[in-house]
DNA sequence: AGAATTGATGTAATATTATTACATATCATT
DNA sequence: AATGATATGTAATAATATTACATCAATTCT
């Protein structure tokens, strides 16, 4: 068994969910993120992060749980839900309330995560935008929209409320499940 | 024992719980609203609304069956799970999904619930918009936010998204609890 | 009125999501 | 190596929500 135990920094050797390329440049990126914050990007974070940029809609915790059993160690709910709270700590990743469930920050997927309008510290780190679709489960963060923002930050101006978080969650179908998009798109593969 | 039977159409003898004269009344109206879009206003219903409406912070649903077992009947989780299903399709309350809890619609605690700018049907039955006070746990619904509304439209629109329900939530620190507020109103209550 | 239909409730069990508490291990520094 | 801080393992339990099926009550239709 040539398990090479070579582990460099912060890319141990767990790499058993054949992460693509992409995913790993993915990881790579967040764990320099996180390293700049003051944080440690762990083997249990980085899979649970993979985890997460791997799926195509959003994952419960017990989804990541489930997935992590498969790979020698048999973690238990703290273990995901302590990754999960390191992630959204740092803005990796969001937490959708409808759904009890997480996907990445938008930042992760973009391949340019450099002149993001949102930094993640202020913007993004505890206000996200999403679109919620129903008939593919698909979520899209709008990364586009500081109006959203702009507009609840007046609203509390006015009401003298210390805004420290915000989530907007729009519920609905989307372009390509709308049914009637005389383009016909064929509504994406349902997610199960 | 004297259980009297006697079960007038909507109003049955169930006020143990001794609503005030002012809930009362928003039960009355909350009984007419949902008569108008066919739905019954039946005890259970009535006694979740009135819970609810009488709390000053968000009730989540094993607070409401607690309550509800100090009233005669012993109820299960899909008692009040039921009735608060009926209480959201008809527009009177609200679920809260940072807290897993539920607040009355603002319309019902509004004296004139007549002039809303937003009927419950369209848009507040399916959208609304609340800022959460982290300290006394209190809850605002922004209901002079159509702008807030008319954004996300906006943006749905732009990306072909049909938007079907939104939710706005605000988290952060009120008027009343900020700590230097030179006016000092004092933080309220803490929640417990 | 009596039967059929629908809507609402009762009841038991179970599913899903999340946290607590405490022991152990790993990493960074001295 | 000793220390202190951070991270993980483990077992138990809490909090939230749903399923399935039986019963009951109101409505409608002979
Ligand atoms: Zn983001
Ligand atoms: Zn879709
Ligand atoms: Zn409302
Ligand atoms: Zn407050």
């Amino acid at each position: 068994m040539n398990m090479q135990t070579r582990t460099p920094p912060s890319s141990p050797a767990d790499n058993g969910y054949g992460f693509s390329d992409r995913i790993q440049r993915q990881l790579e990126h967040a764990a320099h993120l996180c390293a700049g914050q003051g944080g440690r990007m762990t083997p249990q974070r980085r899979d649970v992060l993979g985890l997460i940029l791997t799926a195509t809609t959003p994952v419960g915790a017990y989804d990541l749980l489930e997935q992590l059993k498969t790979s020698g160690r048999k973690p238990a709910p703290p273990t995901v839900y302590r990754a999960l709270d390191f992630l959204l700590e740092h803005g990796l990743i969001h937490r959708i309330e409808r759904l009890s469930a997480f996907v990445p920050c938008t930042h992760l997927q973009q391949d340019h995560p450099h002149d993001h309008s949102h930094g993640p510290a202020e913007n993004c780190l505890h206000s996200a935008q999403f679109l919620i679709c129903r008939s593919c489960g698909g979520v899209t963060e709008i990364a586009d929209a500081p109006r959203v923002l702009d507009v609840l930050k007046s609203i509390c101006g006015k009401k003298n409320f210390t805004m420290q978080s915000a989530s907007v969650e729009v519920e609905g179908v989307c372009e390509d499940c709308a049914p009637a998009s005389r383009g016909q798109k064929g509504p994406a593969p349902a997610p199960n």
